[in-house]
DNA sequence: CTTGACCCTGACGTAACGGCAGGCGGGAGC
DNA sequence: GCTCCCGCCTGCCGTTACGTCAGGGTCAAG
């Protein structure tokens, strides 16, 4: 139950540097050394090392990692249930981030101006704590990132105009399905809604239902939004949330 | 529409040093001068800089983020889809991280030893792509941490005494009303499961529905945790599911 | 007994700023 | 017109968490 450096850095995905490196500074010093001199990391060293990557990665400084390891009142249990919240914390601001993204995207889409403050809102959220950058290293060399690259970046003219044709068209048909007076949740108008979800997906971004709800309902929270759609025909935008919503519901 | 360093700094949540940083390396180099040398922003200026605080909130050096900015064939709609794209898969690699984190705990609860291999899975899944940490600066002299620390490492022997006769009994209880014959979408089964949920949200973490049933689902798809149940008594591990699952159902 | 894979310890390099020194600029109040 | 203070400027050195050689031992296999 005794492992070399190169034994642990593949087990636990890092280099041999940083491990020497927690060696220098007294974060994780391995238990023993052979009578060469090689560095000896038991079983206790790797549970010790696994604390330290997911505090790592939750963004504390090493310093720091030492001292709350180091704490003699946290048990495991402890720093399970204390990364669990902290873990949950990120998710949460992530899932904002997430949203702004798309309320920027749809803002764009229907060619709404932000001001400067809407801008940095979802960073102002965050102010006081600073919040930095996870790495996804080399993510620039693979080649999913070429590919997600070039699909995404590849719209001609000719694809705009063909988005904005299909986009009017669908707005053609829902104004006349709501004129016709079909409620919003016949399925004359739950299909508009399905369409509209689905436009999004081939030209914009995978949009799921979840996600199109959470449209649907910043289409009524937001006056611009909700503006762009009365702009069309009153009442449109109110006729399209329910539509969505009920299509949601009877498709889960 | 001129902005100063210190305005736009107050604005973007950055410093003004990493804006003067950001000026020397080019990446974003205010529009105009004062006569007297200070520094003027625009509009563009700031629309550039939060694509920049976003990308470098995403992970990307800012050498990288440069390249990905000036790229010419990137309109302001790829940039926004492509910001998506990798929220979302962080969002996904969070979320794994969670579950493994409820894993361990949901280990360590029962006693269940985890392999060497176990321990580092989370990481050793993302292996080729180096995940670095996000920082949440100065995270260790908020209220709330130490608040949490305070909570979260204060268990005492009592406490542990108690939790584990909590758990005898639930588990008496639930064993007998599975030999009663009761089905595991009874009333009374279902009661057990949710005594089960709020045994864990009340010592361990909070424990939603959805977490729940994951928890559920695992102690199937693990032996180790069905042994735990199967060894109380032949069949828990399923009735314990099922009943968890039907209460979830009922409770939505 | 050599060879290749693995280990060691310095020591310097890097990214992305933080922080301070020493010195102008500018408008509000006297 | 002068003073004051706040905001801005340009160096320049410090820091964190490693990356990256360089120069040199070690160990099991052939």
């Amino acid at each position: 139950m005794a492992y070399t450096v190169g034994q642990v850095a593949k087990l636990a995905g890092v280099t041999i540097r940083t491990l020497h490196h927690y060696d220098e500074i007294g974060l994780l010093s391995p238990s023993g050394r052979t009578p060469a001199g090689y560095r000896r990391y038991d079983d206790a060293d790797l549970q010790r090392l696994q604390l330290v990557l997911y505090y790592r990665e939750l963004g504390f400084p090493l310093e720091e990692i030492a001292a709350i390891i180091d704490d003699p009142a946290a048990d495991p249990a402890a720093h399970l249930r204390r990364q669990h919240e902290l873990l949950t914390g990120r998710l949460k601001r992530l899932q904002e981030m997430v949203a702004a993204i798309e309320f920027a995207m749809e803002a764009s889409k229907l060619n709404i101006q932000l001001t400067p403050e809407e801008r940095f809102e979802v960073f102002g959220d965050f102010k006081p704590e600073q919040y930095e950058a996870e790495a996804e290293q080399r993510w620039g060399d693979t080649d999913a990132y070429r590919e997600s690259n070039r699909r995404a970046s590849r719209y001609t003219k000719d694809d705009w105009l063909r988005i904005k044709a299909e986009n009017e068209d669908w707005g053609r048909r829902i104004v006349a399905s709501m004129a016709s007076g079909a409620p919003a949740d016949s399925p004359e108008a739950m299909e508009l809604a399905e369409e509209h979800r689905q436009l999004i997906s081939r030209w914009f971004y995978e949009c799921s239902y979840e996600v199109q709800t959470g449209l649907a309902d910043m289409y009524m929270a937001d006056e611009r939004f909700t503006a762009y759609y009365e702009n069309i025909a009153p009442g449109l935008a109110a006729y399209l949330n329910e539509a969505i919503h009920a299509n949601a519901i009877s498709r889960a």
